[in-house]
DNA sequence: CCGACCTGCCAAACCGATTTACCGGGTCGC
DNA sequence: GCGACCCGGTAAATCGGTTTGGCAGGTCGG
């Protein structure tokens, strides 16, 4: 273990100081070095296998090249592991790690959890949710650059969110792609951006291709699958019903199937559905293969990082943070649940 | 941001030197400190809000409290979510922190964030695989405590896995406590652990409960929900077909699902299915509601963790790593899948 | 020929903790 | 009354880097 090579063992090899094996190494602006000590440095550097000491580096620098990841709920959705993966890509490009913690959305324990990352000098913290909503960065973060993730702050923070109202016009579009003229919504009844801005944008796309507003329905309910279920009941169980139905997510999108099976309506011939979120486990598991729109998550995870990136830089060289917003649009994922509408 | 206190800052509101803070603050053994002064150190750090600067207190004692987990793929399954939070729950205990990175089974990759995390002096890590197999721990790790984390390994390391054979045992079980006799598995034909543990429990239950074997079926198809559905069209149609179906994982269950209804076989009515893994999302979601055989993750993480810490701490004294072993068994989560056999 | 300036390199300070080694002063045993 | 020992505490070294402030020696312009 304690075998490993420091920068003073590097020096003694090349002949040179410790001074002058730093400024080879990390090219420091400023210095001047011959060619030929500079090889020698780097030959040594080679032979020893040697890298720098992190933890050293962060004590004099006071820049750690870590940066945290306060989540609220790490365990129960597949989310988390994608928004993680996006910004670790960054993360790592900057020769960085990430520090990841989870708080369960418990209030003390999230302040214990970032005394722990401020004690260790991280350089910045994404601070993620789990599903897009409105939050408050903890005052012990006030000091510290801070992109909030897949969700968005009144705070004066850089955030991304997915564009929900995209994500809504690009469902309607599924449907009036594939010839749909009657269509539905069940949305969500809970206050969250989400459930406001889905609806709007699939209702602004039917009105922009020309379907009278009498012909698409939006019922918001409580978002579970049972509740989503008794929608499709209600809207599905009548002549003229719909034949392009658009569900605020997937989990609704399984009790619309389930509703659409007690009907008789097959799925996509009497029936097309599109839902939200593309939980890649459950949409392409179920029976026909569910279309869906995907959350950009690996993409607001790359942002976020990028974003952190961009404030540190700044505040490295004493300017303000530049605070900047994105609404991300996820990608529609064709599968098997959307057909032309019957006859 | 620098406003932090130092040691010194508080050794000097305390009228004491910073040798007597960090006894005091440590609880140093071994060192003695009147109650008068102990009290006004702790009574300056608290005025202070200080807490030690976790780097410099690294780069000293050569410990940074800090464990990598390092895991192969963290986006496409919710298991890499429960995995993590169960080891950071320990880890939080000891006051740590969990330095995660993935290395999308690209070697190359893998050994670089390895350095990144060596470089940091982290104190063990947790090698840790997404599903089930063996796993040979890198060369590069050979110095550090490790752990490997739902895997095996035949390097002289710890590790813990899934109990498959008890899993197996278990769904067996729960179709006998059910009244079934007639039994089948669709198993997975890949040479994995999982792979042959499931079935032999399944059929050692079987007979210990008296099933006569000509009874039991089970058959091994590769890993797909397709797959698993012709299986399950071949088990199931013809008039003495099982009545208790156990399927290798959820997907494969939801192969099986598809065929019944092909079949006009109901669940539970005339079909009992159990499935494995416990992708609640998905089980959860679909209609019936999927019975099975939940994975220890939360509780692998954590036994993983604490392993990890008793090896570090071995290490500590100069003793040898004890390396130990354990099989998780899983939790059987019933929802509605099985029911009584039919008449 | 002198001073200014450049080149190439290094000694020492520093980051903030822990740990080692030691030091006055009082107590105790004899 | 003297050495041994304990008590409560501190000064300085240390971890492994980076950064500051120079310092020889050579070159160049005037």
């Amino acid at each position: 273990m304690s075998e490993r090579a420091s920068i003073r063992d590097v020096a003694v090899r090349a002949g040179v100081s410790p001074t002058t094996v730093s400024h080879v190494l990390n090219n420091t602006p400023g210095t001047r070095t011959s060619e030929k000590t500079r090889a020698r440095v780097h030959a040594a550097a080679a032979e020893l296998g040697y890298s720098a000491n992190a933890v050293a580096r962060a004590l004099r620098t006071r820049r750690s090249d870590s940066v945290g990841f306060v989540g609220d709920e790490i365990a129960t959705t597949p989310f988390a592991g994608k928004l993680i993966l996006g910004a670790q890509e960054v993360v790592r490009q900057h020769d960085g790690v990430l520090l990841v913690t989870n708080t369960s959305y418990d209030a003390e324990l999230e302040n214990r959890e970032i005394r722990e990352l401020l004690s260790r000098d991280i350089d910045g913290v994404l601070y993620a949710a789990m599903y897009h909503r409105v939050v408050t960065v903890p005052a012990s973060l006030h000091a510290a650059p801070v992109v909030v993730l897949n969700a968005r702050t009144n705070d004066d923070r850089s955030w991304v969110s997915p564009d929900e109202y995209a994500g809504g016009e690009d469902a309607a579009q599924v449907l009036i792609d594939a010839g749909h003229r009657r269509l539905a919504m069940i949305g969500n009844a809970d206050p969250i951006p989400a459930a406001s801005g889905r609806p709007a944008g699939f209702l602004a796309r039917a009105a922009a291709a020309g379907i009278p507003s009498e012909d698409v329905t939006v019922v918001y309910v409580s978002p579970t699958a049972g509740h989503a279920a008794e929608a499709a009941m209600r809207l599905l169980d009548r002549p003229d019903r719909p034949t392009g139905l658009f569900c605020f997510n997937d989990l609704m999108a399984m009790g619309a199937y389930n509703s659409a099976r007690r009907l008789g309506l097959r799925i996509p011939d009497d029936l097309s559905v599109v839902g939200f979120d593309d939980l890649a486990i459950l949409s392409a598991a179920v029976d026909p293969a569910l279309t869906t729109v995907a959350l950009p998550h690996l993409e607001m995870g790359a942002w976020a990082a990028e974003q952190l990136y961009v404030e540190i830089a700044a505040r490295a060289t004493g300017q303000p943070s530049p605070v900047r917003h994105a609404e991300l649009r996820g990608e529609v994922v064709h599968r098997a649940s959307v057909g032309s509408p019957p006859r």
